[in-house]
DNA sequence: TTAAATTATGCAACCGATTGCAATATTTCT
DNA sequence: AGAAATATTGCAATCGGTTGCATAATTTAA
């Protein structure tokens, strides 16, 4: 039972004996059509398994509903849940997301963008890959107003609106945290410090430690990937140290969950030896011992809220002249942190 | 420095004198067309910032270079790496990825199909949901001779092909695994029936109890969607049993972590008193405490073979007739079921 | 009953790239 | 040099839906 015909309008207009402007009118319920002849075109159209080619409609509409999604990877609990977000969103806007990975690098990146300009994306996602330094690469589609929002890893730019969380506000509450718990030697894992996200937690961190009458000491900043591997390449550095920290804040759940496994291996009790927190709130960061301490990051809503706000852009219903939205983090504290168990419930 | 006129080959044939057709066939090194010629139109091009208008050119040559992809949920560990290793393949080859959520309903399925057919995907790659139980709403596509390949949770089906581990085989190694360490009674966590990745496994999991002579008792078996919260909702049944299991062995990581954790609290020792194993090999496996048995999937290379193979096949580098692809697996053995020390190394 | 207003329909151009076929230009061979 | 073979180019139709404008049908107003 194979056709390798498409049924079209053309086919629908012969079967009716109307014009193929009529069906086409008639398919998206244009007022000028009548009701008789509109259920009649419906039916046809069902009996004959028409469905629209949207080549030839985007074609001539110049517009394709669809979102172009960049991101480093796909593969982290946070990014999965932010995209799940978005394609929930676009979904029911009747958008189609592409999406792509950047893994990281720039060259990847910039082809990706290309690819997504080639396929005449409406919109574009985008978080920034590790080692972006400069905005070039987005200028093709600046140059066509291709509206842009960023996420997560952003980018200061007055033409785009960015969906951010507060990352220094978040970094200054952590390191107060681990310092209200005692600790007088933070160490910091961080990542490209070119990235938002990264310098932010790194500002908020520094800004605590100021606060509290604390040196900033540079041999405590590590600057990774923040894998797992670097994780466990830094707990040996760590551990090698003269003088150890007695607390750790690690910009993500990940590499800091690797420091807890391998600090553990080596002996050193956490949280009394030292203190770790993390950022995220991973699933993980509820099931390793001691639980970890964290930042919820609201990545589902991060997804949703990006997209939205793209898709109210590309429909004109622009809310004044949005820069960026922040949105609210929760500090959540574990075991990972407590080290003076009377002070809390 | 905003342009909406976007460069057409016409604006390049007119810049250079020549018609469109020899633009067209330039840009494609057609072996038509003079060498210098050719030159000059690229440099022409580059200097209009022409990118060709993919619309016209699928409208014209029936075909996307776009790939649907379904799945049940993006926010699993497991399935944002399949999608990464999908991207990345796809990628390489040309083609854009269309990802799509199911959220475990037929309803959304079909309706992702729909979309998926209209915006004319040259294949699909699909992973069925939790309650589907016919294959109707696939129709469409087969009708149009369409290529799917599924992976995961598969359909048998003549026309397509499939990616799958051999979940019965790893339910049975699970399950000899958890007998050989004295278990006696062992309940099983499972998702829908209807779905092979946990028939097979729950098939494979009665074999091996078979095979040792111990009975199936019903009412060892537990069906859920097997989240977290069903984890712990099982705990509680299970704790509430007369007869308590000494072994379970969960369909996935994320109950059998959740069941390890309400167990915990519960004051049950495991493995001592009940053993438990997962499936799937999540990052969290090897961090909750006890780390936790289960079976490695390898999600990132099913992603690319899926996509390498539907890929040949829409090249027409159909390499046989290929029903399906099984994937190796492997058994990780590690804390959570360890009841004998000794017989280990 | 007829003019004016309103509502429906169709014509034909258009979106931009592709391609079979015919036409022209260039080489190669006697 | 002239014919034949080969290499280049362009014409024009095509893919399928959309839409401005003109025309036809129907309704309303006078």
């Amino acid at each position: 039972m194979k056709s390798n015909k498409e049924a079209t309008i053309y086919d629908i207009a012969n079967a009716l004996k109307i014009s193929a402007s009529t069906v086409s009118r008639g398919l998206k319920d244009h007022p000028h059509v009548r009701k008789e002849i509109k259920r009649k075109i419906l039916l046809k159209a069902r009996e004959m398994g028409y469905q629209q080619n949207k080549f030839a409609s985007n074609l001539r509409q110049k517009r394709t509903n669809t979102i172009g999604v960049i991101l480093p990877r796909l593969d982290s609990y946070f990014m999965s849940t932010v995209v799940s977000g978005m394609e929930k969103v676009a979904n029911l806007a009747g958008y189609n997301l592409i999406i792509s990975q950047s893994q990281e690098s720039v060259k990847k990146e910039a082809s990706n963008i290309l690819t997504m300009f080639n396929s005449r994306v409406d919109g574009l996602l985008i978080s920034l890959s590790y080692d972006t330094k400069n905005m070039d690469h987005i200028n093709v589609l600046f140059e066509k107003s291709i509206p842009i929002v960023f996420f997560d890893r952003v980018c200061e730019h007055s033409d785009c609106k960015s969906i951010v969380i507060d990352n220094y506000k978040a970094g200054y509450e952590i390191t107060s945290h681990l310092i209200s718990q005692g600790c007088k030697r933070i160490a910091h894992l961080a990542g490209s410090l070119f990235r938002n996200v990264y310098s932010d937690r790194y500002e908020g961190y520094k800004q605590a430690l100021a606060d509290n009458g604390i040196e900033n000491d540079n041999k405590l900043l590590y600057i990774s990937d923040l894998t797992n591997d670097a994780g466990i390449e830094i707990t040996r550095k760590i551990l090698s140290l003269k003088q150890k920290p007695d607390g750790v804040f690690a910009a993500n759940d990940t590499s800091a969950v690797a420091l807890i496994c391998e600090f553990k291996k080596a002996g050193v009790r956490i949280p009394e030896d030292i203190a770790v927190a993390g950022f995220n709130n991973d699933p993980v960061s509820r099931v390793v011992v001691p639980n970890l301490t964290t930042i919820d990051y609201p990545g589902r809503e991060m997804g949703e809220i990006a997209a939205s706000t793209l898709i109210n852009q590309l429909n004109g219903r622009q809310t004044a002249k949005i820069n960026s939205i922040v949105l609210g983090h929760e500090l959540i504290i574990r075991q990972s942190t407590m080290k003076r168990r009377e002070t809390d419930n």
